[in-house]
DNA sequence: CTGTTCTCCTGTGGGC
DNA sequence: TGCCCACAGGAGAACA
């Protein structure tokens, strides 16, 4: 469910009643997530404050006193701020709440349980998890050079390339359909044959969609509500996502939908050139 | 090494 | 209304 402006619209969201303050009990309703939930987790919060929460790729980074807490919201997470007035009755895919002494509450709710909740004491940065991770698209390390460097290594088709968090981190399914229907690239056109011209492109429309879905809260398709528990946005400004079979809204022409990795993909046969 | 496919899990929507 | 199948926004693991 949640790429980038997703993760970052629930950061933005939970922050400003969480930071600063310290947590006072971690409940721990079901451990069995992605990886198991540290059965010590508790035992290491308690007490600790939460210094800030920062964002990388599409990792919730918790920094406190002797490490950092990293969640990943997999497909279905979602995570919530409940007041100490709403009623605590916990829903079946509510895993895991953490209290804080401020009365506020972070609940993490997520069906399928593809997310995942792990403690580091080392740097975040040096987890295994994200050590390998490319660039954020939204800074400024994330230009055409870098990406003509990386393209012309490989052999692969240019959405996979773009979802490769390895190249650029936060660009899922949604946003890489999107991004290389603004740039006016076919979805299977090979990286080595990318163009500067082009790669200049890519790298704007990615930045301009993420940007722009960030503004709008986010996109949910189905599943996904903020940290107040509204939907994003950015749904109804998708330009091929979800529109197999509708005009394209440049040129007509319906939009196609193939399989691709094993995903959907959406392009305009018309307006994206291999 | 690169590139592709499989897998985890629950919920939902479409076809019959 | 019910049953069955396909598919869903991620990404590590296993495979060729």
């Amino acid at each position: 469910m949640p790429e980038l402006p997703e993760v970052e619209t629930s950061r933005r969201g939970i922050a400003p009643f969480l930071v600063g303050h310290s947590i006072s009990e971690v409940i721990v309703r079901d451990h069995r997530l992605r990886w198991p939930v540290n059965p010590d987790l508790p035992a290491i919060l308690a007490q600790q404050p939460v210094h800030q929460i920062r964002r990388r790729a599409k990792y919730l980074l918790f920094d406190c006193n002797t490490g950092t807490l990293l969640l990943h919201l997999g497909m279905s997470g979602r995570l919530r701020v409940l007041d100490s007035h709403q009623p605590l009755y916990a829903d079946k895919h509510d895993h895991l709440d953490i209290v804080f002494d401020n009365g506020y509450r972070l609940r993490y709710t997520d069906p399928r349980r593809f997310g995942a909740v792990i403690w580091t004491y080392e740097p975040a940065e040096q987890h295994p998890l994200l050590s390998h991770l490319g660039p954020e698209p939204l800074e400024a390390d994330f230009d055409a050079d870098y990406l003509l460097e990386k393209a012309t290594k490989r052999q692969v088709a240019i959405k996979t390339f773009i979802m490769n968090a390895e190249i650029v981190v936060g660009v899922g399914n949604i946003y890489a359909s999107e991004a290389l229907f603004m740039a006016g690239i076919h979805p299977k056109m090979i990286t080595a044959t990318l163009k500067r011209i082009q790669a200049l492109k890519l790298v704007d429309a990615i930045q301009a969609v993420l940007g722009k879905a960030i503004a709008a809260g986010g996109t949910t398709l189905r599943d996904f509500r903020d940290s107040e528990g509204n939907p994003g946005y950015f749904a109804q400004e998708l330009k091929v996502y979800n529109r197999a079979g509708q005009g394209c809204r440049q040129c007509g022409h319906p939009i196609e939908l193939f399989r691709q990795a094993n995903r959907a993909s959406y392009f305009c046969p018309v307006c994206q050139r291999l």
